[in-house]
DNA sequence: TTGGAATGCCAAAGCGCTTTGGACTTTCGC
DNA sequence: GCGAAAGTCCAAAGCGCTTTGGCATTCCAA
């Protein structure tokens, strides 16, 4: 069933079924009615091929998923993500493609999406520190919205972020109110822009304090489960251990656990961990008071503020560029308390 | 940069220019290669909407991702069989067009799709048991591949399914044979035609070793981690608790852990455990001996397999149904050992 | 030489839609 | 009652590509 056919069952020109389908004034109600309905009847919907070439406009976004060379990973971030996002297309009449590619393509197929004229828009995942990307994307002059951001200079395009800095800082504070004097952190990849501004902020926290920063406390990889118990194990089998542990995401956090536990060591007495939670769906705790102290931000909703912050760019009712930091809130649960020497103290008194 | 600017820039007409890059024979190799040159050289890609409007192939396929209606998840799978599947698609020229949806929505989605022609193929996710989607399918004609299958009498259709019910008749018989008598089960969502596959070769192996069954000691959900802390705990309140468990994701036991160590329990001594591991990429073990004994599945692989089955289906180099059935091999880790009575029994000799 | 196949190229139609630029009819103010 | 202004519809062009059908030219066997 196309619009020719439809037509001409109608006995209308297509023109005026058209019109009629799109909202156009130039036809009568009476018409237009009888339009919709048969469109309805014959389950007509316009060839989006068609439709596009007429247009102009592939009604759709491209999101390129980096794959991490090394490891062939795909971050669980991303699903959370993209689910938002396509929540905001599918009420929009977008369409999400989505290309999965090794970090060595991506720049190509940013480059060939855009000549293809295959999508309108572009979401750009998972930015390094003086990402490349960037400036390709303005030069090739197609629309981008980058969730996160990367640290050169240059500020002059769209992204929604989460405050890492300020989350990190705080969590960094509330540790050493604790008591805490020696706090580890396991890091993303610190090629990763998210990863060095949370760098940042643990760091900014122990100076402003007055407390030593120590390279060793520092850890930084991609953050796999595996990840989380390996580095702990090497944190705790430094002379001086720390108390207190900050993880970059709830994925490595189930590792830390599972290191804490098979030494013996009991979350939230012996060792207080904050994990930033990304708010994974098969992540969320069922208790009442959470496993994991954590710094929460939904990468969902990133998606969704993402995607229509796109939108809006490509209907051009958004100034641009156009920018959104989201905060993140720290939510106390069982895995925090007073640094053990501190505990002592306080029941011994 | 378009074909007609192309062509007149080379001086020939868009028809020989078009031949050249589209490799037919009717074309001097001369020709050809300045041909080919000045497109690379232009940056020059066919236009997709219009290539697809002329050759009435979308040169996309579609993904439908059901959203839990309760709960509003994205199952963690999803990333890692896109993520194959992507792959294929990268090679063989095709976009993959994903569709997030409540499952309300989504025969609707289906038949969007079909009318509006965007997609040349679908791959239909996580069907339950007499999936209505099957027939609808069938219905509206477009090749469709199933990650997994379902169990209502039709069998004429085309799926890509790992042998749930060997693997864990399997699992079950190992776990029978380190002479544990009572297993739990912690299952996924049994309306799910992979979990109740799972139950079936679960039960099935208990009774063909004459080993009761025990409806308490089966639960079935969602596959959280929240999911897996709070069957076990159940389980392991129960006046005869089970010296192993089975459990039906990597996520999930992770709960189950969480919930041995609270308990103080040892796992792989005080219970044994084994996981279904669908090789998620973060959860992928760095120990040398992993962590669980699994039956262990690459749903990644599955995506990439589904995938070219897919694209053969298309090009009508398939019979049809076309059916993959992969196996699911054991790995021993460190969650498994004898029965805790046994191991008495062995260490008092 | 010459007829017939290759070879190498092209003009134009067509894919299914939107949109431009009328054309015809009705309504309305004066 | 008449011109202007709405109101309602349509034919045809055009989006950028592929593909059909055909036209020259060359090559070779007879």
């Amino acid at each position: 069933m196309n619009l020719k056919e439809l037509s001409s069952q109608l006995g209308l020109s297509q023109t005026t079924v058209s019109r009629a389908l799109n909202g156009y004034p130039e036809v009568s109600e009476s018409t237009r009615r009888r339009v919709v309905e048969a469109a309805e009847r014959l389950n007509y919907r316009p060839n989006t091929r068609a439709r596009s070439l007429a247009t102009g406009r592939a009604m759709s976004i491209g999101h390129v998923i980096p794959l991490s060379d090394r490891h062939e990973m795909l971050n669980p971030i991303f699903a959370d993500f993209i689910a938002g996002a396509g929540e905001t297309y599918h009420k929009c009449g977008y369409d999400m493609v989505l290309s999965i590619v090794s970090d060595a393509e991506e720049s190509a197929v940013y480059q060939e999406l855009a000549a293809k004229r295959s999508v309108d828009g572009l979401i750009v995942h998972a930015p390094r520190t003086g990402d490349p990307r960037i400036a390709l994307l303005k030069e090739i002059g197609l629309p981008f919205v980058v969730h996160g951001r990367t640290s050169s200079g240059d500020d002059d395009y769209n992204w929604v972020d989460v405050n890492n800095r300020r989350a990190f800082r705080r969590a960094t504070e509330f540790l050493i109110d604790l008591g805490h004097r020696r706090i580890g952190l396991i890091n993303g990849q610190e090629t990763m822009d998210f990863a060095v501004r949370r760098r940042d902020g643990y760091l900014g926290a122990l100076e402003e304090r007055g407390l030593a920063t120590d390279p060793q406390l520092m850890h930084s990889d991609e953050m796999t489960e595996g990840y989380g118990f390996s580095a702990t194990q090497d944190l705790l089998a430094l002379p001086d251990p720390p108390t207190a542990i900050l993880v970059s995401s709830i994925i490595p956090a189930n590792g830390v656990r599972r290191a804490l536990d098979a030494r013996g060591l009991t979350l939230g007495r012996d060792v207080s961990v904050i994990a930033f939670d990304d708010d994974l769906s098969y992540f969320r705790s069922v208790e009442d008071v959470p496993v994991f102290t954590s710094i929460r931000s939904s990468v969902r909703e990133a998606g969704r503020i993402a995607a229509s912050l796109l939108l809006d760019i490509i209907a051009g009712s958004s100034d641009v560029p156009s920018k959104e930091l989201l905060e993140a809130d720290l939510t106390i649960g069982q895995s925090t308390g007073p640094a053990p020497k501190l505990r002592q103290v306080i029941s011994e008194s």
